[in-house]
DNA sequence: GTAATTGCAAATTCTTTGCACATAT
DNA sequence: ATATGTGCAAAGAATTTGCAATTAC
């Protein structure tokens, strides 16, 4: 699935639950569902804006909102004091590498780790529904002095 | 180390940086140095409340930065929209399992994690610093109906 | 046309801060 | 005595909500 094709998705979703397409709707879903990092409810209105597609900020709540009744978007927090959004793309669940220097996040995915949270869970006397790991480090730019942001 | 003792750490450190000993900081390291659970600042200030030593709002959270500063005191944020804190005892590092029902909070510990993780940074070029692991599921207590809460 | 959305501003929730008064050393 | 703490109320930051004007279908 490209990008285009989940913008689509999107707009399937609101025909069938009769929500009106309008122009906000589709440049948010755009913007967010085509970005590669984990944006900010701060950097998504700041893109619209830099595109000319200012919207507003109730507005890109709300939508947001949407995007992840609709399953494509999943809402992330890394404690930053907001939250970050993320494409659900077709990952599954996927771990993140944040790095404390440059906060870059970096995805990966790990079987193991599935079985091993049961296991654990299961040893407490919990029944395990989901987890959630952040590991916290710096990443080979930000080591290396080639400091990207 | 027993509830006491962590009391008297904390008259030590206020002591060693030439800070006050107040009824309000002595009672709010009372409640939550002994408190077997994740309290946030609500309950707390309500079982402060509840023993007739209310405290001011803002001197919870001022107190709390100094228990944190102290090193007695961790902050932890399950998403639930406002902050829990844990007296640190002296487990170095744990993780947790949250219940969805009750919102019971587990404490466990397993040495390979920390090994998994570095490795797992590794492999993606981090340098890794801590992780952070919450299973969230549900507690034997809720899980057969002998919820307590 | 009509029901739903938009955008603004006001409201909310958790947390922090300014300031007059009170307290520890 | 004097620096510091305390409590209240106001300020902040992120997010939500009420409502008149606007837009999708």
């Amino acid at each position: 699935m490209d990008h285009d094709d989940v913008v689509e998705a999107f707009q399937a979703y609101l025909r069938d639950h009769n929500l009106p397409v309008t122009r906000q709707r589709l440049e948010i879903a755009k913007v967010l569902l085509a970005s590669a990092r984990h944006l900010s409810v701060e950097e998504l209105t700041e893109e619209l804006r830099r595109r000319g597609q200012a919207v507003g900020l109730a507005t890109v709540y709300r939508t947001i909102e949407l995007l992840v009744r609709s399953g494509l978007v999943v809402v992330r927090d890394f404690e930053e004091g907001f939250k970050r959004f993320e494409p659900a793309r077709d990952i599954p669940h996927h771990e993140h590498l944040l790095c404390t220097v440059c906060g870059t996040v970096t995805e990966f995915r790990d079987e193991r780790l599935e079985r091993t949270t049961t296991l654990l869970a299961e040893a407490h006397g919990y029944l395990r529904q989901r987890h959630r790991l952040v590991i916290y480090g710096v990443c080979a730019a930000c080591r290396t002095g080639t400091t990207p942001s």
